[in-house]
DNA sequence: CGCTTGACACCGT
DNA sequence: AACGGTGCCAAGC
């Protein structure tokens, strides 16, 4: 098992309407590697199976996923999940934020 | 086996 | 408060 695949089995259980960082995904996969979840979430092999767009940074931004083009149609989709999201940062970031 | 990359995090300026 | 540089870790070549 992959670290990557246990990231998206721990995203999976991210109830709606919830998000959480990586920073959070690491301690509670006991690893630091911060950076190696980024890289899984990015190769996505199971995009529609794995809410990527539920991953944030620590600060509440939305991170690379696609918060910097345009096109944030995932960020409409979670609006309409209850999270909102500002020119790529989370609203009520906090209160949105999932601790396993 | 070692080097490079990356959707991050943290600290300093 | 914003920007930049540095550190960490896993996966791929």
């Amino acid at each position: 098992m992959k670290l990557a695949q246990k990231v998206y089995s721990l995203i999976n259980k991210i109830p709606k309407g919830k998000i959480t960082t990586y920073k959070e995904l690491g301690k509670r996969l006991k690893t630091k590697a911060y950076r190696a979840i980024g890289q899984a979430l990015k190769k996505n092999p199971n995009a529609p199976q794995v809410p990527c767009h539920r991953v944030v940074c620590s600060d509440g931004k939305v991170g690379g996923y696609q918060g910097k083009k345009n096109n944030s149609k995932k960020i409409g989709l979670l609006k309409k999940e209850g999270i909102i999201v500002e020119k790529g940062k989370i609203k009520d970031f906090e209160k949105k934020l999932y601790r396993f």
